[in-house]
DNA sequence: ATTATACGTAAGCAATTCCTTACATGTCAA
DNA sequence: TTGACATGTAAGGAATTGCTTACGTATAAT
């Protein structure tokens, strides 16, 4: 019952980001919206799957805030909103530290192991 | 049929990160690990969820590369592998520019209308 | 040896996802 | 007005997800 936002009724309290962009199809349609502003027919015609399932995976970007629409005449076009993805990206960099460690973990190692090798070089010109 | 990659056989492949990453209880998994190495009822223990339900987001986690298990006596300890967020890393940078572009778009509608506002303002010390 | 602990996995089930086809609405064109 | 686009949405169904309980198998403790 007492639910996420109380005071979020005019923006559409963002539907998972994460579930938004877990299926490739809608990581393609924003791929490609990062280049055009572009109608659902337009979107539509690269994918093997029918012009409603693309409306339907339209929907999902829309209530994640994705995607804004404008409508033109008969047509839809549809634009990027790139917005959300900053709770994903904000969520990748907590790893970035990790990230580095691990990296300089395994070059430790490998130097490691580099030195129980050669033991006694002292000429470091290899690269 | 000729997919991604012919030469990952020893790998298990990783089996889409972006799906693995979708689920709240797998992603406070990973953020856990980030901190400790972790047995499975450790990492049970704060949710809502059984044992075995952690059991299997630990397989998604595991097909996905992003964890690792080393069996300590009965246990399991759990290790992050940051890896594969790679992918999503990369992917998520796609739209920095997007994001600069829009915020920068943003920024000068905002100059504009302090233009319009103040006109004729000349000492810029505020930063 | 027996019992308890730590874990994976199978089976079963409700809910959700993702597609399809069919249809309703709004807009341009003749 | 009539017909051809452009689009959203409803209905239905197959597949998948995410949970549960039950069970099997190691390992540790007694």
């Amino acid at each position: 019952m007492a639910n996420s936002s109380t005071t979020e009724e005019e923006q559409p309290a963002d539907a998972d980001v994460f579930l938004a962009i877990a299926h490739p199809i809608r990581r393609r349609i924003l791929d490609r919206l990062a280049r055009d502003d572009l109608t659902v027919t337009q979107l539509a015609a690269p994918f093997a799957v029918s012009r409603p399932a693309i409306s339907q995976h339209l929907r999902v970007l829309r209530e994640a805030g994705l995607v804004a629409e404008r409508r033109q005449g008969r047509e839809r076009r549809y634009s990027l909103q790139p917005q959300p993805l900053a709770e994903v990206s904000d969520w990748i960099h907590q790893y970035d530290h990790f990230w580095r460690t691990r990296l300089a973990a395994l070059s430790n190692y490998l130097d490691e192991q580099d030195e129980q090798d050669e033991q006694d070089e002292h000429a470091e010109q290899e690269q």
